[in-house]
DNA sequence: TATGAATGAGCCTTCATTCAT
DNA sequence: AATGAATGAAGGCTCATTCAT
């Protein structure tokens, strides 16, 4: 069997495996037997149980950004862009679960070098997001100030920060609504992101506007 | 030294150290070895890894759901209460993050029996959120439909889904800010409170008056 | 080096440990050791401490109850038959003393899963005793009550119950002059069991023909 | 509470826990709390866990001992003794089973240390038994050849060594008695001492009177 | 007389990793 | 391309034993 293959067949079942237990519960022996493999064969292929979990990260981290920039390709004005950017994203956690749990919820068991490798894969992710809420951001009147409180000096620099802002705090309600829609079976990945759209996107509106809420005088 | 204090100071150690290195990838050995006990004392006291990862469980949720609380105990209207509520929530992960990290940051490597436990413990932190967006949503015009897309049906039932739809999303991005917060050492908790605030705040009052956004053409 | 060798060197190694140690005594790090591989082989071969106890006893149990059968295919009268077997049994305890103190000391150590199995394998060597005795008193004169004192009713049932005695007796016997052989090296196990024999079948006989030994008045 | 009450108290719970769990698998722990004191205290009577045992092996074998010479001062021939030395003996071990088995179910897993202590105590009850056999041999008709086989030469060492021989028997015999006696409720400790008086005594008459058994022509 | 607190040592078990074939 | 055999290292847990009070 070509190597190509059976280090996809490798991955596949790593992912589920590492998304079921995590990195440490998760032992090779599994893996390769769930593989239909022997053990050495893991390791001629991906050098090391690192290796192959930085593989599964990779792997997963650009299927993800693939479905979202395929998303966004999609003509239209900045908000229908956004929409369609978190209705791939739902999809994509709905379809690729495992692959998800990868990548987002193994924060606190990993090895420093593999958490660097973690880092960067989720990076690549919430620039994605930041993309376009930046895009959307400029799209709409241009004239808001952005940020509020400490830390709001120069503009350009401002809106990089806010749009990372907006970008984290989408990602995590994402991950965390990948809960909510575990128990409410129902609702479809598009419902969710229509959701998600109506209780953020109206707010940053406004606050672009100018119109912030502020504390102690509503 | 008398038992509840060596206890304490055990389980402050042993946050530190589940939160550094995750449940599987932390040793009792290590734990023991920074509290200055013996292994035999962490299992006379604590019973076993389990027992010791619960107890952390335990007090870091009570913590923070007693911090929500005293928050919410603030007189005012309901938009501020939960601002205040925000606020002693990342208040709390900037103080407490070890204590954050072990509660929200295990899911995938966890066994059956300890699932469970934060499973209830996280149930405990998204009732306070959900208590107090429920609580805002009704001091608001409450004449809104709340949930748009498939699902809407009675308003009773609906409230509550909303509410756990909104909370699920502000933990979930609350956690993810968190990551923010630690690369934006300038930022104070309040103002990324408040920035959360501004976000989706107006965008809740909006959908409740009615108007929501909808797709393209919806 | 095949498996299946590595097995029988293991749990020849271990019957060896065990019946010198006892089970809880013996360290599998030991036995490991004295068998001169590393300890994970072990519990790939026989899967845990348990697993390899049961091996072993399963291994004597069949040996012991082997050497039985071949005994008692030998042609000849009942009595000459259960010499046959008695000689048998000495001479495997001669030979085989681990594997009968393996099989037969054990007694109060044990967890319950292993006492289980224990008692199938004792169970499995008495039977083949019985089964002589049993046999023996049928060939002799048939007439006999068998038991006396309380119990005495139904024949049959008697029977059964009166061979089982018996090859209790020899048994409890034969374990403890496993002693005395020890501490009379100049006895040939024919010999010790041409004694045994002496002592018990005479009587068997006189009780058979009805003129039981009863206390001072009987 | 006075030293030896509460050393006697502790020894009764000693023998019960080490007759159910075997010395290795019986925790001082455990002997501690059941006895309703503090571990120290039980390192302060007894020394060591091997003290402990020692003091429950001694007890127990001069109980035995007593129970037996307390038998055999009854009057009457050498038979009726033997059958009331084993009475006693029966009724010693249905009344206090657990004594017993510290004192014959502990073979394997002891230390050499304790292994001598064992001996000893052991060595105490099967002389006892042997005392009895040799009186009642002596008091019959004394022509008998006694030994058969290799090992017979000079009369006096084998008397010794036949009523040895015949106390081997009849212990090991009891002890797996104990068992049988388990499995048949209904069965005082009289009517098996009886069954095994009848077994046994026959044949060692006729042995006595010259005619033995032997092999190929019964 | 009595104990709460504490530990060094050891055991069962598992796992990532490699070598010879 | 593929694997059966093998292991060093480490981790969870328990236990006999002691000290300070």
């Amino acid at each position: 069997m070509p190597r190509r293959i059976r280090e996809q067949q490798i991955i596949d079942v790593a992912v589920r495996v590492f998304s079921k237990r995590g990195y440490h519960a998760s032992s090779v022996d599994e893996i390769a037997d769930l593989a239909g493999i022997s053990k050495p064969m893991v390791y001629l292929y991906l050098e090391s149980k690192e290796g192959l979990f930085i593989a599964c990260l990779r792997r997963e981290a650009d299927r993800l950004v693939r479905a979202f920039q395929d998303a966004a390709r999609e003509a239209g004005p900045p908000d229908q862009r956004l929409y369609a950017g978190l209705r791939a994203f739902f999809a994509f956690v709905a379809e690729h679960r495992d692959g998800w749990v990868v990548l987002y919820r193994q924060a606190a068991e990993l090895s420093e070098s593999i958490a660097r490798e973690v880092a960067l894969a989720r990076r690549a992710v919430l620039a994605q997001v930041a993309g376009l809420v930046r895009e959307g951001v400029q799209g709409q009147g241009a004239q808001g100030q952005g940020a509020q409180g400490e830390g709001g000096d120069g503009a350009g620099q401002l809106r990089e920060e806010d749009a990372d802002f907006v970008a984290h705090s989408l990602v995590g309600a994402a991950d965390s609504l990948t809960d909510w829609m575990e128990r409410h079976p129902g609702q479809s990945p598009d419902g969710v992101a229509l959701r998600l759209m109506n209780m953020v996107w109206a707010g940053m509106e406004r606050v672009l506007r100018g119109e912030s809420w502020v504390p102690h005088s509503g």
